[in-house]
DNA sequence: CTCCTTAGTATACAAAGTGATAGTATAAAC
DNA sequence: GTTTATACTATCACTTTGTATACTAAGGAG
């Protein structure tokens, strides 16, 4: 499912789902935003959230990296040291991040009203 | 999974995930590109995603509904007709999703120059 | 020599997502 | 009585995602 992005055969692939596969993994719309404003290093990102394990950040990376999205410097150095920033055409994506994020923020302040759906945060 | 939205327990939820959480599912996307334009029974938004099963269609409609972005209009018929439109707040996605195909667009331009694949914009 | 650091990889396993197929309900047409 | 139509639901199998945990490399500190 990774390996080619619109390549699928059916004449119904659309850009609508070809961004969705490139930012639509579980971390990678926020390591995006994360990355919108600076560079950061692997440790960072990880800080950043601290819930990703760092197979999965790892992996979510890489997947960037290979869409052409996240540009990964390494420093042969030791302990390793490894920066991750946009590349152009991810910059590109910048503007619909935020717009993910507006639009999210706008949402999670509403809150479903009156529709005897449950979306509500317990105490937790 | 479904089952909240916006748990932000931790203090790193934010909108670029409850936004991606909404409409990141597999088809969601198309679902909402289609019903941006008009109001579509669920065998006329079967017949536009040829790929899709009944099973995903009912199962990805019926989150959206649940999440207040689609509105379910059941006509006690025989046989059945069941219509689905967007929600005042899922127009308010209109401009997101719009944005979405056209940096996909855009995207698959540019990463599979001439692949003999086809980027056909279903209903537009 | 052992321990510390960072950015990973390897392995095992659980959970979620997806697909194929078949079955249900009801009224009208035949 | 059987078939047709639509919008589902149920079941099973399989694939993808995600988690937890342990392990690696290589130089410096102690």
């Amino acid at each position: 499912m990774r390996a080619k992005i619109g390549q699928r055969n059916d004449h119904t692939f659309c850009g609508v789902e070809a961004t969705l596969e490139v930012i639509g993994g579980k971390w990678k719309g926020v390591i995006l935003y994360h990355l919108v404003p600076e560079t950061l290093r692997f440790g960072e990102l990880g800080k950043l959230m601290p819930k990703i394990t760092q197979r999965m950040l790892t992996r979510q990376l890489r997947e960037l990296e290979g869409d052409g999205l996240v540009h990964r410097k390494v420093y042969p150095v030791v302990p390793p040291r490894v920066e991750y920033s946009l590349t152009e055409r991810g910059r590109t994506l910048a503007p619909l991040i935020m717009q993910l994020k507006n639009w999210g923020d706008a949402y999670l302040s509403k809150e479903q009203p009156g529709t005897g759906f449950d979306t509500e945060t317990p105490g937790d």
